[in-house]
DNA sequence: GTACGACCTGAAGTAAGGTTGAGGTCAACA
DNA sequence: TGTTGACCTCAACCTTACTTCAGGTCGTAC
């Protein structure tokens, strides 16, 4: 740790002192800023140098994949983000709320296989026709010819809606 | 190696009715048999011929895929069945049981999660030392099913830089 | 007897979320 | 002054679960 050594009233920090801190790895610092997540300026020798608040957003970041919101999607709310500065308490509120509602939806869902998979245990049955576990809300399914099963889960997709 | 008189009895199908008759695509039931968790005898036009467990046996597959169960963990799964044939209910039982408990690890997971982010909603913090949001003591909660889903281990913390 | 669809193989492409490596710069310390 | 370690860029690679494509064969209906 050489070069940000001393300079104890330095604001701005490394992407090593931010990968550090927020435990995430200096690549995935590096990935996220060519995705437009999180962003930085150069100092003179081209390095990065962030504003704390850097470590909100990368918070923010992790949170939300903990939630499964895939980072196509935090990146597009976290352009919602007047100024594109560090989320204030009531932009965390907004997103919080609304990744919150994602995750209920998912836990309904995986909770309404789990009861088919236990009402299924016994049966055996795996039916193509009768059994609610091969047939997932239809979807697209049996359709016309090489007709695809999608997954449910998957978030909507214009180019493949059968 | 005997076989069931009422599917014996019957013909066998060509890829393209598995396909059809189970809602996955050829290139899928490829793969499948490439990574062997399906298999086929071949005509002498080299084509593939199956018999009609082969539906129960993608049935299990895509059943457990719902549930999270990555494809190679679901062929290990079915290279426990004796004789490699289609499952029976017994088996069937035994597998959905384990998966169903996997399955409510899952669950609770991302019960948990919400749990902590609808106490965490309020209070905006995001405080890299305070908040359960950001301690995750334990991770495994992936699950969007469909394009992702794994999470072989976290970087290693280490952060590239010590 | 031929056209056309279904099938075959192997390689390459796709998506997400990164990691790893090569080749080079910068600045402090001994 | 040379070594070191953090940093830089860009490209290639990784995993999972497939799809798509190119080039060739099979089978059956007309």
């Amino acid at each position: 740790m050489k070069q940000h050594a001393n300079s104890a009233h330095r604001k701005e920090l490394s992407v090593g002192e931010v990968a550090h801190r927020s435990g995430v790895a200096v690549s995935a610092l590096h990935f996220y800023e060519s995705k437009g997540l999180i962003s930085s300026r150069r100092n003179t020798g081209n390095q990065r140098r962030y504003t704390r608040d850097v470590l909100r957003v990368v918070s923010l970041i992790k949170v939300a994949q903990r939630v499964g919101i895939p980072l196509a999607e935090i990146g597009e709310a976290l352009a919602t983000l007047p100024e594109r500065r560090a989320p204030s308490a009531d932009d965390w509120r907004r997103l919080s709320d609304h990744w919150k509602n994602r995750l209920e939806e998912r836990i309904d869902h995986l909770v309404k296989l789990r009861d088919q998979l236990d009402g299924c245990i016994g049966c055996g049955c795996l039916s193509l026709e009768a059994c609610p576990l091969r047939n997932p809300d239809d979807i697209a399914a049996q359709a016309g010819p090489g007709a695809r099963l999608f997954d449910p889960h998957k978030p909507p997709d214009t180019t493949t809606s059968a």
